[in-house]
DNA sequence: TTTAGTGCAAAAGTTTTGCATGGTC
DNA sequence: GACCATGCAAAACTTTTGCACTAAA
């Protein structure tokens, strides 16, 4: 898996070219800014807000509008090229996730992200929902608590 | 259980005097912005804004500053008494909630939210994430689907 | 050359904050 | 009287949108 990460260091996650297929076959043209943004969520183990994006790309002399980083953050969130993560009031962070079913485990201290990637509640779920009368479409595990490297500095 | 609700509908959450006693006992004035915005929610049986509680209270005269529902809102959330939601990027919604462990089940169609009162998935949760170096601190469940009173309708 | 994407600035929206006033203990 | 809570308006923020311009197909 080429595009996917399961845990949040910066692993391989395709050449320039590879990544110019990707949004290709997404149907979105590969520009100089949506692949900056994407080699921005490449790289980072964390999730990132579009502010935070932003900031990232201007710090490194990239030009990107900040209107484009929105529009191309929605642009891959709805095709399910990166995840879009609530936990923070006001704003909405955003991570380039595998593809597959998953759930995130998520640092307090330094909101590194991992997949989680077995899951099977759905039965269990399904079974609790008709119990009052709803029929399930999906559902999302948050899971918080503290990572090995920050847990050893406490 | 006063206080609690386990499913949306507008059950008995108490008498004004009780959610005097309530707000004293989290060390908070009973104020009369208080009680109203309380009264709101307790009607409510969907998840609902700032806004939404805003425009609620004025529509049935009742004066109170939009700054106070947010304070107002922020403090009971605080104290428990109120779980904030963010399923909607941009906005908290609010709900008075039972005082233990629990999820949400969420209609899509009319946000109508279902307190599901027995999760057991701490232990395989931790397990989960001792794989990966995590200790757990929490975790939230939010179920989409559709409500009985939904499907009909469709 | 046709269409999609970008930049910039303005606008929209939610939420927070400062400070004087009013209510509660 | 001391302190907490409120109201109002301004400010801070994130996010969206309009429109002229640029780049990709």
């Amino acid at each position: 898996m080429i595009f996917s990460r399961n845990d949040g260091y910066p692993t391989d996650v395709g050449t320039a070219s590879q990544l110019e297929d990707m949004l290709r076959h997404h149907g979105l043209r590969p520009t100089r800014q949506r692949l900056a943004v994407l080699a921005v969520l490449a790289r980072e183990r964390n999730d990132a807000t579009a502010q935070g994006i932003y900031a990232s790309l201007t710090r490194r002399g990239e030009h990107v509008g900040l209107a484009t980083v929105y529009r191309t953050l929605a642009a891959l969130n709805g095709c399910g090229v990166v995840d879009a993560l609530m936990h923070n009031p006001g704003e909405v962070c955003y991570r380039l996730c595998g593809p597959g079913h998953h759930h995130h485990l998520v640092c307090d201290a330094c909101h590194r992200v991992v997949e989680l990637v077995d899951c099977d509640l759905d039965a269990w779920l399904a079974e609790r929902a008709a119990d009052h009368g709803f029929t399930v479409s999906g559902h999302t595990v948050e899971v918080s608590g503290t990572c090995a490297d920050c847990r050893a500095i406490v």
